[in-house]
RNA sequence: GGACUUGUAGCUUAAUUGGAUAGAGCAUCUGACUACGGAUCAGAAGGUUAGGGGUUCGACUCCCUUCAAGUCCA
């Protein structure tokens, strides 16, 4: 609609003799109870016209009338002029664009933008918190993508440290010798048993050290076992043999299983980056920064930045005898990355509880003059919370991924069954419908919110297939794919059509509008701008279908532009679909 | 002690970034040519946008303050 904004600017310069920019312009939907598409607000005209609201938006809707062909009407409530377009504008919008096979599709901006996500810990399995971060992450990166971005996945992946240590040395204490062979087990899952046994045994040392008359600290700190893991994470730094041959081994059970995990969920990576190969990095930039004065030192050796003139503390960036925190491997990790690729952007998809320390990481980089750091971009979520709070996997309150995925495969397939709509399907072709469905359900429930909202997920209260849902998107494509088959044609978009319905039009304008979703979704990092598209485009292609016949209206070119429209409206749903990374049934 | 985020119908959520009577879904109630696929559609009911103050033509949105939930910094 930018017509209408260059001819409202236009129609300023003639009328009021002002210059405008085109930011000035605020154009908005036509709310559905007012006649018209468009909206110019001329409340803020005013000032130039100094007439009152309503004169000013008919002078103006007068002007674009008289000199735009696509603007056939106009009318005026207090300060909105609402405009409406001509029927010829968006059949030659549609039929020139929208139903054109390659629509939505952005040409390459050649920019290179790195979207880390996941970033697993090695001592546990995957549960719902990662799955929303797995989600995300994957979207944004379809996102961009589709932008013309060129897009590296890549996983961090945390492999190294005390945790893992505690997970090793219960298994070396209690495992005898089970494998995810003999057990059967899930690798991922056999290690994370173990970290919880750990933890077990640690609390039966703890209370009777407290009971020998230690403070809960004392306890914490003097329990063999935990003397045992830390003295275990030394010999593992030392490089000893047979720690690091164990660390190997069991971190391979966890590989093979989080693999079988991102194979459901349909994630994938790019480049994997590990901590025991990059958390000795960053202390080259530490020295830098002492040179430059970013950094200074105290008198116990360690190195700080105070950040206070920023409204932030100062922060410790080296330990006084030399050792890392995580903030220091932070700093190399990034370098290590540009260097890597060089990319334009980078992404942390990391929960919100990391906020601050982003904060930091960027402030010093961009303070050490990195010419990349104001690339750098913290896609900060909510995290997902159980009616009875925080999930915890020393608790055993999390909602396992691989569980809830299975959950919603076997949700999926007793509604189909009920429903009894899977005549004429193979084994496996039903397989892979439930899983499409029951997939379709979860990522859309994750991801149709606003990845900075804390996400409430009540176990006992299942997800939805039914109204604001991914089945009702995938249903709706099923029903248009229905249709097609049954015309044997895609139809096409008739020069000879000269008038449209109501909802023709509303449909013409909502698939007009996926280009800008799709911009607005990457500059925001928002799946969840898709999601909502998606949803009231399918909404109102529901709406239609039940207004207006398609295969039996008499007239054939009525009938052609609408299967061309509705196939058109596939097609996007197909698309948009495929950016928040679920898929969509011919039939279900 | 300091900082950040969130708070919208019973529940899950949206609002074009300051615009019209705050828009949907679930649940509840009422309807839909014996259907081009009813996992759908049409309608009803449901709101002091956590509370209070301010800024202006106009506030869910910006500012101040109180409350609640969560998180971070040493």
């Amino acid at each position: 609609m930018d017509f209408i904004v260059k001819g409202t600017l236009e129609a300023v310069k003639a009328l009021y003799n002002a210059d405008l920019k085109e930011s000035d312009i605020n154009l908005q939907e036509t709310r559905k109870e007012f006649e018209g598409e468009v909206t110019v607000v001329t409340f803020p005209l005013t000032k130039l016209s100094r007439k009152s609201p309503e004169q000013t938006g008919n002078e103006i809707g007068e002007y674009l009338v008289n000199n735009l062909n696509e603007v056939a009407g106009f009318n005026v409530i207090k300060g909105f002029l609402n405009i409406s377009v001509t029927d010829s504008f968006l059949l030659n919008a549609f039929t020139n664009n929208i139903s054109q096979e390659d629509f939505g599709k952005i040409p390459s901006a050649g920019r290179k933008v790195m979207v880390e996500y996941s970033s697993p810990n090695t001592n546990k399995p995957l549960h719902l918190g990662h799955i929303r971060n797995n989600l995300l992450g994957y979207s944004v990166s379809e996102i961009l993508a589709a932008n013309g971005y060129d897009v590296i996945k890549a996983n961090l992946v945390n492999d190294r440290g005390i945790h893992i240590c505690k997970s090793m040395l219960a298994w070396q204490k209690f495992g005898q010798g089970e494998t995810p062979e003999s057990s059967g087990l899930k690798g991922d899952k056999l290690v994370g048993n173990y970290y919880v046994i750990f933890d077990k045994e640690y609390k039966k040392q703890i209370d009777e050290l407290k009971a020998q008359g230690q403070t809960e600290d004392e306890a914490k700190k003097n329990a063999p076992l935990i003397k045992e893991a830390q003295l275990m994470l030394q010999k593992w730094e030392a490089g000893d043999d047979e720690v690091i041959s164990l660390w190997k081994t069991m971190n391979s059970w966890v590989y093979a299983g989080f693999e079988v995990t991102y194979n459901k969920l349909g994630v994938n990576f790019d480049k994997y980056y590990y901590e025991s190969n990059t958390y000795l990095l960053g202390k080259d930039i530490i020295d830098e920064g002492l040179e430059k004065g970013v950094f200074f030192k105290k008198e116990d050796n360690s190195v700080w930045i105070d950040l206070t003139a920023d409204g932030l503390d100062e922060k410790l960036v080296l330990r006084g005898d030399g050792t890392s925190v995580y903030i220091t491997q932070d700093l190399g990790t990034a370098e290590l990355k540009y260097k890597d690729f060089g990319v334009d952007e980078s992404i942390y998809v990391v929960g919100n509880e990391q906020d601050y320390h982003f904060k930091v990481l960027f402030l010093i980089l961009d303070k050490l003059g990195k010419s990349w750091a104001k690339g750098l971009y913290h896609l900060s979520y909510g995290m997902v919370d159980l009616p009875s709070g925080k999930m915890k996997s020393r608790e055993g309150t999390v909602v396992d991924a691989d569980d809830l995925i299975q959950e919603m495969i076997d949700t999926a397939k007793q509604r189909t069954e009920e429903l009894g709509k899977v005549e004429g399907f193979s084994d496996e072709e039903k397989e892979k419908l439930y899983r499409m469905i029951g997939l379709g359900a979860l990522k859309y429930f994750l991801l149709k919110v606003e990845p900075k909202k804390r996400l409430l997920f009540d176990p006992n209260e299942s997800i939805d297939f039914q109204g604001h849902t991914g089945p009702f998107i995938q249903y709706t494509h099923a029903r248009i794919c229905s249709v097609l088959n049954k015309a044997g044609s895609k139809g096409a978009a008739s020069p000879a059509i000269k008038s449209l319905t109501a909802t023709e039009r509303e449909l013409i304008l909502s698939l007009s509008k996926y280009i800008e979703t799709l911009e607005i979704a990457a500059r925001e990092h928002s799946p969840a701008q898709i999601a909502n598209y998606v949803y009231e485009l399918a909404k109102l292609y529901n709406k239609f279908y039940h207004e207006e016949p398609i295969l039996k209206v008499e007239d054939l070119q009525v009938k052609d532009f609408r299967l061309a429209l509705s196939s058109a409206t596939a097609s996007v749903i197909r698309k948009a679909m495929k950016l928040l990374g679920i898929e969509v049934p011919e039939k279900m």
